[in-house]
RNA sequence: GGUCCCAUCGUCUAUCGGUUAGGACACAUGGUUUUCAUCCAUGAAAGAGGGGUUCGAUUCCCCUUGGGACCGCCA
């Protein structure tokens, strides 16, 4: 049997940190065991799905490394068919047209508020003769629910679920203006497209059992279903697009990389032993729905940060230049080539005190603005004693070619003992004239990094 | 309110009846260092409560408590 997963966003926002490691999930499966992983734009919501929603899902999706399998399948070509399963179903007696307006069920809605009582639609026109209908209201299509007995799916990560059908309505599959809605076309795409395995988050467990029973009346094979828990906000909720930084863009903009924010997403709600860092191959290897535990995680934005140092720090530094250019150009200031130069030599050290790219470009500040900008508690410390080191210091710097750390260590040291200080004494004010701030890198490294004129000129304009 | 679900350090989690309840992040302290950071070491930190079952429960069952999801002619 072939193994088929599909991620089904709906192109109405753009894509949700909760929805990236759906998609993830599913892709992980599909990958273990050499199935297929869809997309599927589910843009049947005319009035909210947006084209850059679409592409933005892709994209972001493409930036992650999950790439589906085949063209992304558009759920509104598919209208017509869904329509025909409808129009089945109905004939079937599966379904069944009901005449109530809505403002009609609005106000039963209202009365059950009034009276405190859970409201279900009454069924009024499930067993009607079509003979008394109103002219003036356009029918829609109920599916005939299961009134009786008990439904029970067997989920691959929650277990074994059990509901009355009692409790599930007689939901609307097709609107009044002949639409069909996200039950119905869910179903149908989902038996179309042979989707073997249903990944999805825990808050469609209801709609489960819902279309299990359209697959069951269409005589289909009813796909295994797998519901996630959500991933929470700090405060403990589902992730709603009001929660800061809970889009996947607002992690990209800050820094975040692709694989580290797998990595992230991979354990979050899911576990191997005490591993905690997989590459892309060891997730595809290792993961399984086993893992999957069944409580909602919530998000913790310092574990991204420290999986994504973890990262920063030991992936290839060719690869991570890249990927520092490409967020310089993207969200900050295209490198010029002798700024990239100047960067790329330097990076060994620039990423040392980086949890993010951003704090990268945040400590290449130095090397990429012409000029320093040395804050008050900083300038305080060049006095006139540090004055006279940077002197000194220049003095000897000007007849140095050649500089390395072989070259420019005697020179410290020769300072040190002149001016009887240590190497604080000598190292701070020179960081300060170079860098700005007192907090930078080895003092040596920042001599290297600098052009040997721009180090004159920090220097000379102290003096 | 109705239906369903969940419950181990602050957070993510390990444990699949017998452990000094382990790891990671965060936090605290100490050390290395050229400031900041890194790095290393150490520490504090958890089975919600009550009943069962069992020789023995974090683990299995029930209740309570707490938390969540769903309850659209949205998906």
């Amino acid at each position: 049997m072939s193994f088929n997963c599909r991620f089904a966003p709906s192109p109405t926002g753009p894509l949700h940190i909760g929805g990236v490691r759906t998609a993830l999930f599913n892709w992980l499966l599909a990958k273990k065991n050499k199935g297929k992983f869809f997309l599927r734009i589910e843009d049947t919501d005319k009035e909210r799905s947006k084209d850059e929603f679409k592409k933005q899902i892709i994209s972001s999706l493409a930036w992650l490394g999950i790439e589906h399998d085949g063209e992304e399948y558009i759920q509104s070509k598919n209208i017509k068919k869904h329509i025909t399963i409808a129009e089945e179903l109905l004939k079937k007696g599966f379904a069944y047209k009901c005449y109530c307006s809505e403002q009609e069920i609005n106000e039963q809605k209202e009365k059950c508020k009034k009276q405190g009582i859970p409201y279900v639609y009454n069924r009024k026109w499930r067993e009607a003769k079509e003979l008394n209908v109103p002219k003036d209201v356009q029918p829609v299509i109920r599916f005939k629910s299961k009134i009786s007995g008990n439904t029970i799916i067997k989920d691959l990560v929650q277990g074994e679920r059990n509901i009355s059908n009692s409790t599930i309505e007689d939901f609307i599959i097709l609107r009044k203006d002949k639409s069909p809605t996200y039950q119905l076309s869910a179903t149908v795409d989902d038996h179309e497209m042979k989707i073997s395995h249903v990944i999805r988050g825990d808050d469609h467990m209801i709609n489960s059992f819902k279309q299990k029973q359209i697959y069951d009346a269409m005589g289909w094979k009813v796909p295994e279903f797998a519901h996630i828990p959500l991933i929470h906000s700090e405060q403990g909720k589902k992730l709603s697009k009001r929660d800061n930084a809970s889009t996947l863009e607002d992690y990209i903009k800050i820094g975040i990389l692709s694989d580290a924010l797998r990595n992230y997403l991979l354990r979050l709600g899911w576990s191997h032993k005490d591993k905690e860092i997989f590459t892309k191959q060891e997730s595809i290897d290792l993961f399984d729905l086993n893992g999957v535990g069944k409580s909602p995680s919530k998000l913790d934005l310092s574990r991204i940060y420290s999986i994504n140092e973890t990262y920063i720090k030991t992936i290839d530094e060719k690869e991570l230049f890249n990927y520092l250019k490409d967020y310089a150009s993207k969200y900050k200031k295209p490198l010029n080539q002798v700024k990239e130069k100047a960067i790329s030599k330097s990076l060994s050290f620039l990423k040392n005190k980086a949890k993010t790219l951003e704090d990268i470009w945040k400590n290449s500040q130095y090397i990429l603005n012409d000029k320093v900008e040395i804050n008050a508690d900083d300038r305080k410390l060049l006095n006139d004693d540090a004055k006279k080191i940077i002197k000194d210091f220049i003095a000897n710097y000007e007849k140095t070619d050649n500089l390395s750390k072989e070259t420019l260590e005697p020179i410290i040291k020769s300072l040190i003992e002149n001016h009887k200080t240590n190497f604080k004494g000598v190292g701070q004010p020179l960081r300060i004239a170079l860098v700005g701030t007192r907090f930078g890198p080895g003092i040596y490294d920042v001599i290297k990094s600098l052009d040997k004129l721009i180090v004159l000129e920090r220097l000379k304009k102290i003096i």
